[in-house]
DNA sequence: TGGTCGACGATAACGATTCTCGTTATCGTC
DNA sequence: GACGATAACGAGAATCGTTATCGTCGACCA
């Protein structure tokens, strides 16, 4: 099952009713391969011709969101971006300060270590977060 | 030195000339354990009865940033927060989503997993941010 | 001591996000 | 297939953390 089909079932499942608005937002995120913005999605999908609320928008994310079914990416400039959570693709991201690319990167161990600090913290983590900000191959010199 | 001295020269070293509001900033960042929000920063000197512009403690925690003098911390909820930087003390944050507490924790283990990372990346990487987010001891049930 | 220039504080401006509300679409039921 | 309850939707206002502006004050140098 592709994730849009599974995205909206489990919404379903939750008591919602995902109409129009939900399927074209979900249809985006699907077909993004990085992590986008709330005004980055209104902006794209608009640009398609299509039509939808800003604050549809940013329901969708934070429904979304609170089940899971996207990663909420925080890069620390003001703009709260969201990718669709497969567990395949889990990753993190490298944050270019002079340019503002952003690339994602997957490391096992980092995973690992990760892990290791949750069961010892006493949280039940739900989620981590790991930003590395500096300056890309081409800014840095 | 202090921390509050050492920062000061660094500003002034800068070309900067702190006053008296840096001064309580400083001072206030230096007395406090954990990571706070500007406008906690305004409120706390504020009740403390001295008088200090929210635009200064803004300014002031700009240039510390800048400079390396404070870790910006920011957890997802919308406020950027800070805390004194020492090099001794760098750690990171375990978020509880339901009580909102913040807790540091700190583990070479992951550390070293980011070092890692951040030499193969390509990048010349200034800082890192690690949060985890769950429900704390208390929380969970 | 006077002059220059940045620090300071109050307040307006800004922008991402959230709220409100009238309208429209969905879904179970008949 | 129509009905009714209820949630989704879109537009625009409101919120709130943060940033910019500007007049005044204080720090430093000659």
């Amino acid at each position: 099952m592709d994730w849009v089909s599974h995205a909206q079932a489990e919404l379903r499942g939750a008591g919602y009713r995902p109409g129009a608005a939900a399927r074209l937002v979900l249809e985006h995120l699907d077909r993004e391969d990085c992590c986008r913005g709330a005004q980055e999605i209104f902006d794209a999908l608009s640009t398609g011709g299509t039509k939808v609320g800003l604050a549809s928008v940013y329901r969708m994310l934070e429904r979304l969101d609170e089940r899971g079914l996207v990663q909420r990416i925080d890069l620390g400039d003001g703009i709260v971006r969201y990718e669709a959570a497969r567990d395949a693709g889990h990753h993190h991201h490298l944050v270019c300060g002079a340019c503002g690319k952003v690339e994602p990167f997957a490391d096992r161990r980092l995973e690992r270590a990760i892990e290791a600090v949750e069961e010892r913290s006493g949280y039940s983590v739900v989620a981590h977060d790991v930003v590395l900000r500096g300056a890309c191959a081409n800014c840095r010199d």
